[in-house]
DNA sequence: CTGGAGTGGGTATGCCAAGA
DNA sequence: TCTTGGCATACCCACTCCAG
């Protein structure tokens, strides 16, 4: 009557149907998966208040749920197994199992603590393929108790944010990590385990065929028992990986926490230490952040692969067996509130291997795929390192769930680290080194000691503004003043003394450079103007260069970025040279396109030369074997095939014309 | 005798493009 | 699409020399 009601006096009303739920206490009744008597009882008992018969089977649904729980373990699904769990429970052909646990709408598989190769999973079935049962979905999952019995009684934060975890307590460290550090710490005491669920909602009719089937066999083919003690330690020592880490972002300068692959290292510590608890997140923008969380990616697998990893060596060895302590019976877990049937599984039925090892290989154990930049003199702060993160800021501003000037203003408020920290032990000397440079920058570097190679110590380097074509300035670019021409022409007959000056010299004495009359100071371009270097340098290892390198070389050699350092402004030749020092004044003081205007001049020059020193970032002149490119050709006799100086040829000419 | 400069070799890492 | 090798950068370090 009421149906006949809605469907004609509301407008939303056609098609109305009741529905009824039966609400039952969790863990009303429980029986031995392995008898199936004790099974019709206890189905029985549950609906004893129901006039079962009445109900039309086919209409309800029922919730059932089992537990596998073993006395000192941690029990948790292995990802490979969710095919034989599938098949098995949707009673399905091969193919239809196939076709249910292909990641997607129906089927997703939620990884436990990130590893890769334990978790549960979540299917609703799909509507195609031959089922014995109907089911409208199954979860698999694991529960830990850990959490609920805090010591204190205080609940923890349930997650972290990305907020929090870049707030640090006065101390320097994450109130979370504090907190679930102690969480895991007691488990640890209290000797907690963590159990396996499986539940789902099937038709009353199948109801009982579903259940008792959980044959000793399956169950220990899809989890696997992790010794607790293993299992709480991996978990502090996860959540204490990740706190070092982010307390020693927290240290660095806030401008580099703001760079994309120090947050996007944030991001990630964040979405690892949540996993511990909860399941991974999985939302808009997280293939991205995992693809360098997770080690690997697993599918559900067809059964002859199942046991796969088998065979692979254990690398979790088991600590002392726990006796027979702990024998817990079950679970008073109330969540749901559905009418789930907690079925108690003989602890028996899970075997141990003999030698007293877990037959898990966990893949991602420990920590992330991709590689972490601890710190380093340019950046001392803890990132991913650029190879593969590519995290665009929408990603970031998504999973942290804040705006990136939110984000900034934070970093900005927080306090300065009050002690500076020099080091984290022998490992992690670079840290501390770059830290402390960094504090240090407002020291004078000292002043060169090699004055003596300054041009104004050579007359014959005297400006000579008359001499031949060779001048700065010779083309349209005269609006320059007398002075400015007469520095860069000094500049650039320094740079071509300089670098002949500086070749490298054997420690045995040998010299590689074959001076014209008059020695160094007698160095022009003609030096350079040959392709006979033979008779320049005793011998030689040469690029024969495309005009890239022929350019990078140049710019290598008149850098125009203020900001740009070579190492060791003393060292390996660069520091030594007067002519670098002239240019990185210019390059301080004048504004950038005048540079760049002058720069252009002096290429001119420099694609005129034939040669030139094929320098290295670190060291003007370069003679290392091993640091040579292959396609690099040595040209010397003798003794003198050894460490040969660098020089790379212009690209105008043919390297086989090349002496 | 000592410490800094200079030299030459080592190594972790980045980037790119060819290969799988 | 991921891996790999080549080549480069940017740093480290042992050793030698030499001035003070």
């Amino acid at each position: 009557l009421l149906i006949e009601k809605c469907e004609e006096d509301l407008s939303f009303g056609k098609g109305a149907f009741f529905l009824h739920q039966y609400r039952g206490m969790k863990a009303t009744t429980t029986h031995n998966p392995n008898n199936e008597e004790e099974a019709r009882n206890a189905l029985k008992d549950l609906f004893q208040d129901m006039h079962i018969s009445m109900l039309e089977d086919a209409k309800w649904w029922v919730d059932v749920g089992m537990e596998v729980h073993v006395p000192g373990k941690a029990v948790l699904w292995r990802v490979d197994s969710h095919f034989a769990l599938i098949q098995h429970f949707l009673d399905a052909d091969e193919a239809t199992a196939a076709r249910n646990v292909k990641e997607g709408q129906c089927y997703c598989v939620d990884l436990t603590a990130h590893l890769t190769a334990l978790g549960g999973f979540r299917l609703r079935p799909t509507k195609v393929g031959t089922f014995g049962h109907r089911v409208a979905y199954v979860q698999a999952y694991t529960t830990d108790k850990a959490l609920t019995y805090h010591p204190d009684g205080k609940t923890h934060a349930k997650n972290i944010t990305m907020k929090e975890a870049i707030r640090p307590n006065s101390e320097g460290s994450i109130p979370y990590v504090e907190q679930v550090y102690h969480a895991y710490s007691s488990a640890l005491e209290k000797k907690l385990t963590a159990a396996s669920r499986i539940e789902m909602r099937v038709e009353l009719q199948y109801a009982q065929a579903d259940l008792h089937m959980f044959s000793p066999a399956l169950i220990k083919d899809t989890v696997v028992c992790i010794p607790r003690r293993v299992w709480w330690t991996f978990k502090l020592m996860r959540a204490t990986a990740a706190g070092l880490l982010l307390k020693w972002q927290n240290e660095g300068p806030k401008s580099l926490r703001k760079e994309k692959n120090a947050l996007g290292l944030t991001l990630a510590l964040v979405h690892l230490l949540n996993a511990l608890n909860n399941r991974p997140y999985a939302g808009q923008g997280i293939p991205e952040l995992y693809r360098f969380i997770l080690p690997l990616t697993y599918y559900a697998m067809p059964p002859e692969r199942v046991r796969i990893y088998a065979d692979e060596p254990t690398i979790l060895p088991e600590p002392e067996r726990e006796g027979e302590e702990e024998e817990e019976e079950e679970d008073e877990d109330e969540d749901e509130g559905n009418d789930d049937e907690v079925v108690e599984v003989d602890p028996e039925v899970i075997q141990f291997a003999d030698d007293g090892s877990v037959p898990i290989v966990a893949n991602g154990l420990f920590f992330i795929r991709a590689p972490i930049r601890l710190a380093d003199k340019a950046a001392p702060v803890p990132r991913l390192s650029n190879t593969r993160a590519k995290i665009g800021w929408d990603v970031v501003e998504k999973l942290s769930e804040a705006r990136k000037d939110t984000i900034f203003a934070m970093i900005d408020k927080t306090q300065p680290p009050g002690e500076v920290r020099r080091g984290w032990g022998a490992s992690n000397k670079k840290f501390a080194r770059g830290w402390m440079r960094n504090m240090d920058e407002g020291d004078q570097p000292e002043p060169s000691r090699f004055n003596h190679i300054n041009p104004a110590n050579y007359p014959a380097v005297r400006l000579t503004q008359h001499d031949g074509g060779s001048d700065m300035g010779t083309d349209d670019e005269d609006e320059d003043e007398p002075d400015i021409k007469e520095l860069l022409n000094t500049i650039w007959r320094s740079m071509l003394i300089n670098v002949a000056y500086k070749c490298v010299t054997r420690r045995n004495g040998d010299k590689w450079i074959k001076f014209p009359h008059g020695g160094s100071a007698a160095v022009k371009e003609e030096f350079y103007s040959t392709l006979d270097v033979s008779s320049r340098l005793q011998g030689f290892r040469y690029v024969a260069s495309d005009y890239r390198q022929w350019d990078d070389n140049f710019h290598r050699m008149f850098p125009t970025d203020p900001n740009h350092k070579m190492y060791g402004e003393k060292k390996q030749g660069w520091g030594q040279v007067s002519w670098i020092k002239d240019w990185r004044r210019l390059v301080q003081d004048w504004p950038t396109d005048k540079i760049e205007k002058v720069k252009r001049q002096i290429k001119k020059q420099f694609d005129n030369l034939s040669w030139m020193v094929m320098t290295r970032s670190d060291r003007l002149w370069d003679s290392r074997e091993d640091g040579a490119a292959k396609s690099m050709k040595l040209v010397a006799r003798g003794e003198m095939r050894k460490n040969a100086p660098h020089v790379i040829i212009n690209p105008k000419y043919r390297a086989k014309d090349v002496k």
